[in-house]
DNA sequence: GGTTTTTTTGGCAGCGCTACCAATTTGCTG
DNA sequence: CAGCAAATTGGTAGCGCTGCCAAAAAAACC
């Protein structure tokens, strides 16, 4: 069966049908300038005789300004973008914006073709994630005259709005509150960091506050696949073959930490006590395992919330910091 | 600062700056027709010269048929849903479609009203999970002519393409498993299903099975909320306080199963020995924990894939069947 | 060189709607 | 009831692009 387009109804066609002009019915369906009462039913009556479902692509086009707004995004396998998503989706779904979205894969390139392919449906806004952007896509959005909204980072400088938290403050705490617990051998098991730039930016200013308490970084162990418990699992068990010693283990996020944690399980070995799991993003599951993990949660919903509702209110440049928490758990 | 329109380059323009007709410059973009080579270099070189950045809205509103692939899917908390997307975003990025959401939080009505609003961007096709419409839904996707793809259910009628499994085989399958590994006290915790009808499905028929071999469901534990970790322990906790003897529990997905597992850990219960746990998705956790948990793996990537490279190709109407594969695992 | 083909090109009418403006109707005031 | 303001309507020119058609240019052929 080959696609077939149904004989589509037409604005016009309500507009004949009711007995009305076509910019009557507009005003009536977008309930916007004046009409009477009676028109408004006549208008009604003909737009459900006739199932007519308005054509918004001509409506975009007609008018100035779109209700769209893309999200470019780096994966839809690390929960951080679906839940940004999910926050975002509900408040633009209220005002009647429609989200679309494509995902890069953490590669720049992509990010910039991406973009050009979302700018031309001349979407009301775009909305990225963090400031690592190629210089091509800098300079399409710019041009592009929309609105450009940098979500969960806030080091660095915003082109247009940023809605997010520090993650070289989240990589601070980490390491102040694990010092602070009297933890000196510490250790760092993550994914690949050259693409995912927020956890590369947490692991730097985690091993430079070490390095500020004479308790350096005493050993490492990157992944080079994406965050997965998996790999966290793998990852610890190769620190741990590696490195003697360690007291305290950090992750490039709580997936990684949960397989850490797991590992300890299965190998019996002892937490906090023997050693300590600290992760990053504060994840439901992680008030459930029989320790709560220790970690730092972020603000993902909020943060898609916050972002989508200054994109519908047309809010003026800004950086919005919704911070994060850290929770102590009992794995640190 | 109120939003302003850039003054946005129009393909006429570009037309104007190589020197051609508006039709060459739009035969050269599509790479549709035919032109020399000297036209097409004029043509980029103003293309690039003036960052004209072609509007899809208004190529879609003069060309027959969008682009645009619409997901109405019922949530983004339940890692099934990301998962699809995934797989069907890659397949629909490769060709040049634009994916576009929406989530309904498993309400039938407001499927109905996004799936309108979907409607009025007029997309290559609507995407929603399972077959559990309002009526209004049905109609209005049968009149809009556009393709209608329902997801992760194959027990019932489709309307147009359906791909998934079926939910009732799972159920069924889960019971099968328990039964043969000598379990004949088996219990039930799960999440609301009234709201998520695939786990209802899988709940029946997981029900039946065990009634067809004379070990009827001991006991069961409904939480209100949706499924998470949190749930899963809450919910064994109590169906364990209240039930005694049961030897294994069947969950409405893994999350749930985590959640439980999780319980059996804290208080130290034996997997399998005392109590056996079987869960619903696989997901990748499960194969990390200390025990790898005992499920059904879906092919929910596979699903988004498939969907989506039917649409591309225009497919006739059919239903796709990916199956599912059961996991062993060492908790059940 | 003169045709006949084939390839390349430009013009222009819409796609279905909104925004603007002018026309019409209604409501009030004195 | 004239006289004017306010509320309601319809007509229509685009929005930026694609699809069709006919014209022009290039290539092929006798």
């Amino acid at each position: 069966m080959e696609f077939k387009h149904q004989p589509t109804v037409t604005l016009a066609e309500v507009a004949e049908a009711a007995g009305v002009g076509e910019s009557t019915v507009s005003r009536v369906l977008r309930n916007h300038g004046s009409f009477s009462g009676k028109t408004r039913e006549r208008v009604m009556a003909a737009v459900e005789r006739l199932g007519y479902v308005p054509n918004r692509i001509a409506g975009t086009l007609a008018s100035t300004g779109s209700r769209l707004v893309a999200f470019v995004i780096p994966s839809l396998s690390n929960i951080v973008f679906p839940d940004v998503l999910r926050g975002a989706s509900a408040v633009l779904e209220e005002n009647r914006y429609q989200a679309v979205f494509s995902v890069t894969d953490y590669d720049p390139g992509k990010e910039e073709a991406l973009a050009a392919a979302m700018l031309a449906w001349r979407p009301a806004a775009v909305m990225l994630a963090g400031y690592e952007h190629t210089e091509g896509t800098v300079k399409m959005l710019r041009a592009s005259g929309c609105r450009i909204v940098e979500l969960l980072d806030l080091d660095g400088d915003a082109l247009d709005i940023a809605v997010g938290f520090s993650n070289r403050a989240a990589g601070r705490e980490s390491a102040a509150f694990l010092l602070k617990r009297g933890y000196r051998r510490i250790g760092y098991v993550g994914h690949d960091l050259n693409r995912d730039t927020r956890a590369g930016k947490r692991f730097s200013s985690f091993c430079e506050t070490l390095e500020a308490h004479d308790a350096p970084l005493v050993g490492r162990e990157i992944l080079a696949g994406a965050s997965s418990v998996e790999n966290g699992r793998l990852g610890l068990e190769r620190l741990l073959a590696r490195t003697t010693d360690l007291d305290a283990v950090y992750f490039s996020n709580d997936d990684m930490a949960l397989g850490g944690y797991f590992h300890c399980l299965a190998q019996g070995i002892a937490i906090p006590s023997k050693l300590a799991i600290f992760g990053y993003n504060g994840l439901d599951i992680g008030r459930a395992t029989p320790q709560p993990l220790s970690t730092i949660r972020t603000p993902r919903v909020a943060t898609g919330q916050i972002a989508a509702q200054l994109v519908v209110a047309n809010a003026p440049p800004q950086a919005v910091d919704l911070g994060f928490e850290l929770i102590e758990g009992a794995t640190a």
